[in-house]
RNA sequence: GGAGAGGUGGCUGAGUGGUCGAAAGCGCUCCCCUGCUAAGGGAGUAUACCCCGAAAGGGGUAUCGAGGGUUCGAAUCCCUCCCUCUCCGCCA
């Protein structure tokens, strides 16, 4: 969420910044100044009627201490008229204060300067290219592949589970396991934390990354423990040090970590769920940063590139969407989308995204610092998928197919393969 | 799952109804003293919010695992939940 006293100052940016991201009703940002005016009044009032009667109360401890009971008596009389009126006002103030922050809640994220203004994904700029995407005809999408070597069992996994939780077998299993052990060396090669994180999390955490309220049908639940499953590692490994105050020394904080994610994908369908393209549980590589305010945007180009790195790597061709405000999603400041090509399928497909969300989560998961002059401030969380496996195997198979049927091994992978052909 | 103990400030740890946001010690910061990498002395050292102030700062409210209750008054009493530890059971 932003801040009530940036919005304060700042009410026409606000707005201009709602309405690029295709958030029309503006009306919000003079509707939740206007209750925060009733919410700041009316705490001045609780307060002061909280203290007389903070000071009443000491008053009768002095005289029952002195023995003078029917002193006491009396004040305790007076007092006990107002605590009523304290009550309703608590009441009151209790439902103003929510009111007041599902408004907040309900304003997006301010777009960084330097995106652009546009209104769907057409309007993203190409940010960069890598490598000739293949156009070659002969090359089958990954799920022709899978089926003729019985890579892939979708069937079986439909049958023990359902739809989009496939078996992979043989090769495919192990390619991903190269493939993640591949993500998480060379992320650590580039000075980020491994962490293992649960697979559920409590609803606070739910909360503190913005799954909740606004994309509760995204995740599955577990209602039973009052527990959600994480749609992505972003969930656990941000909320690491929710309620936490940094030394400005120990920053930034950099973490890759590998999860299973489970989404719910409630109507998706037609060519995005073919094969690999859309699953509900799918293998990532997630990376998290913490940092100072004035170096996030630095590091968002780092983690961008980073990811692009890998792509490189694994000589994958791919380009780089630079989202507009319109197609960002509400938390985000800034977005880059890798997009990996399909030789099989002959179109794209997002293998990662990486965001920058200034200090909109921050401030929800009160993830602050302490600055040199003592001062507590808002840190920048940024993250981005370093990969995700579905997408990038779905490409792998159809880039590193031969006329003859056989598959290689990418370079970068015969180590941890142990072989050059699946 | 059963039985018991417990959750207090950066840490250790007092505090069982009144002047306790909280003793003491440690740590940390600043200052003084000391001619040496010691010791001593002094001050400061939680967070959120509201009000006043240009600021420095001042005033107020809330917070002693979380939420609710009793009371004029709760760290202290009652209820619910969460977490930690010990023993038993079960188990990868």
């Amino acid at each position: 969420m932003l801040d009530i006293n940036f919005i304060r100052d700042h009410k026409k940016e606000v707005k201009a910044g709602m309405l690029n991201k295709g958030e029309t009703d503006i009306a919000l940002v003079d509707r939740v100044l206007e209750v925060d005016e009733n919410w700041r009044s009316l705490v001045t009032r609780v307060d002061n009627l909280r203290a007389e009667s903070n000071v009443r109360a000491k008053k009768i401890g002095e005289l029952m201490g002195q023995g003078k009971k029917e002193e006491a008596q009396k004040i305790i009389q007076a007092t006990t008229q107002d605590k009523q009126k304290i009550k309703d006002l608590e009441e009151e103030l209790a439902a103003i204060k929510k009111q007041r922050e599902e408004l907040l809640f309900r304003i997006p994220n301010m777009p960084h300067e330097s995106v652009p203004v546009g209104a769907s994904d057409e309007d993203n700029v190409v940010f960069a290219e890598w490598g000739e995407p293949d156009q070659a005809e002969w090359r089958k999408p990954h799920w022709e592949l899978s089926d003729e070597h019985n890579w892939i069992d979708f069937e079986r996994g439909a049958k023990v589970t359902g739809a989009g939780f496939p078996f992979y077998l043989g090769p495919i299993a192990k390619l991903q396991r190269a493939l993640i052990n591949f993500f998480i060396d060379e992320a650590e090669r580039k000075g980020y934390r491994e962490l293992q994180a649960p697979y559920f999390v409590n609803e606070d955490s739910a909360r503190g990354t913005g799954q909740l309220p606004d994309k509760e049908d995204m995740m599955y639940v577990i209602p039973r423990d009052g527990f959600f499953i994480i749609p992505t590692a972003e969930v656990p490994v941000t909320n690491f040090h929710r309620d936490e105050i940094f030394n400005e020394k120990d920053l930034p904080v950099r973490y890759v970590a590998y999860t299973p994610c489970w989404r719910r994908e409630a109507g998706s369908h037609g060519k995005d769920v073919r094969g690999l393209n859309r699953l509900h549980q799918f293998d990532k590589v997630e990376l998290v940063k913490i940092v100072h305010p004035s170096t996030s945007f630095e590091e968002l180009e780092s983690l961008r590139e980073y990811a692009e790195s890998l792509l490189k790597k694994l000589k994958l061709p791919f380009r780089t969407l630079l989202m507009c405000t319109g197609d960002m999603g509400f938390t985000q400041s800034k977005k880059y989308d890798l997009e990996v090509w399909s030789p099989g399928q002959k179109r794209w497909l997002e293998v990662s995204s990486c965001s920058n969300f200034t200090d909109f989560q921050a401030r929800r998961m009160q993830i602050r610092y302490k600055n040199g002059n003592g001062k507590i401030e808002m840190l920048h969380t940024l993250n981005g998928s370093g990969l995700a496996l579905p997408r990038v195997v779905a490409a792998l198979l159809e880039a590193c197919q031969q006329e003859d049927g056989r598959v290689a091994v990418p370079e970068v992978l015969q180590s941890y393969m142990g072989r050059e052909w699946l």
